[in-house]
DNA sequence: GAGAAGGTGTTCAATGTTGAACACTGATCG
DNA sequence: CGATCAGTGTTCAACATTGAACACCTTCTC
């Protein structure tokens, strides 16, 4: 189940970071406080890596950083494609078991072009009317035959729909205002200097010298 | 990490239907539309009663029914102790990850007593309150540094948390109020001729005779 | 300058999850 | 009746996840 979460969130954050190992990921991840709602450890991580390298959504480089041999991951043409269509499913789907996909892709939102984010976005609101509906239409029908605290857990699921609904209208009106540095804009917010991401500024660099790639 | 989520699941069940098979629960699951938000894959049944009775929360039986040998799983004591801390973890920890957790514990309210049920109510109520300020304080401070996609991010989560709570109040107070049936009461709702559960009744006392145990 | 403490980067055996596929039983049908 | 089909009950090899533990480096302390 969880594949697809760790999948976007992994290709997304090296994509943001490449060229980066698997080291510098988890703390930058930590840093997030990513780990209330995703799989970080240290295991899912290299491991993850790894299967995105197989699938050839990632690239490999075993490269000596002085004296150590070091683990960096650079993205394929093919794994930003794949990340595309794995953002716009997270966003696209609801349910409560593609909600931690929803919040990964929200929070990847600046690898993503305006127009892609904006269709995404519609779809997401239309697909949560649909379920709306269904929901409606089940309560009304078999009325006696569920139990009640079932019928209650359907209420709460059903008010938890309209609060998303209402934060995604607003949100997708932002965005068509042209709000929000999304994918080939320049950023519009402060970054702090001891941001994490920062740090790893001089590692990239001498990366990028040690694998004779450029993206 | 779904491990739990599972393991609440499938005690659960048991405890509803027992004695049972790993068949009938599934269908069972299945017609509740559970897999929409949980492992119900004929193998995560499967292994999962395996690993509980393995455990000892759930008693093995092999049974030969007419010609087949089939394996029904009953509730140990220590089953249903485990039942009770496992679902008060799950109503208690509030976040993301823990969120398909929650509805699986909500779903499953019939098996907890009542005053149980209150207590854990209150310190699910309480725990969102913690989590809400710490937001709040942490929007207030850290203003520039934080990504407007990720500020917007928190608003939705404050937003859902809000909702929640709203519901867990008005769920608390029914509680109180004597709504609903919980564990040892009499069921207040008509149950539908069609429902999955009766079809197993005949099973189900096969099943008690087959085997020479008696809960 | 021994050794404790903490950061960096990764592996791996144990465990959990997946879903296709198996084996069997009855029913339905030409 | 043989054949096809739907339902019952389960297994298993492939794959994913977990987190303790390893190996190595730097920094600080006594």
């Amino acid at each position: 189940m969880a594949a697809t979460e760790t999948r976007l969130l992994l290709l997304g954050t090296v994509m943001l970071f490449e060229p980066v190992n698997g080291y510098q990921l988890r703390r930058e991840l930590l840093s997030w406080e990513v780990d209330d709602w995703a799989h970080v450890n240290p295991g899912s991580i290299y491991s993850g890596l790894a299967t995105l390298a197989k699938q050839g959504a990632l690239e490999r480089h075993d490269v000596v950083d002085g004296t150590r041999e070091v683990a960096v991951y650079t993205s394929t043409t093919h794994g930003r494609r794949e990340f595309e269509r794995l953002w716009e499913h997270a966003v696209e789907s609801v349910g409560l078991t593609s909600s931690l996909a929803f919040h990964t892709a929200m929070a990847l939102l600046p690898l993503m072009p305006r127009d892609r984010v904006l269709a995404a976005l519609t779809a997401r609101i239309a697909a949560l009317d649909v379920m709306t509906r269904r929901q409606l239409d089940q309560n009304t029908s078999g009325a006696a035959s569920v139990p009640p605290h079932v019928r209650s857990l359907a209420d709460l699921w059903m008010g938890m729909s309209q609060t998303e609904r209402e934060w995604l209208v607003d949100l997708r009106a932002r965005i068509e205002r042209g709000e929000l540095a999304l994918r080939g804009e320049p950023v519009d917010w402060e970054v702090p200097a001891d941001d994490p991401g920062w740090q790893m500024a001089g590692d990239r660099e001498r990366y990028v010298k040690l694998i004779g790639k450029r993206r």
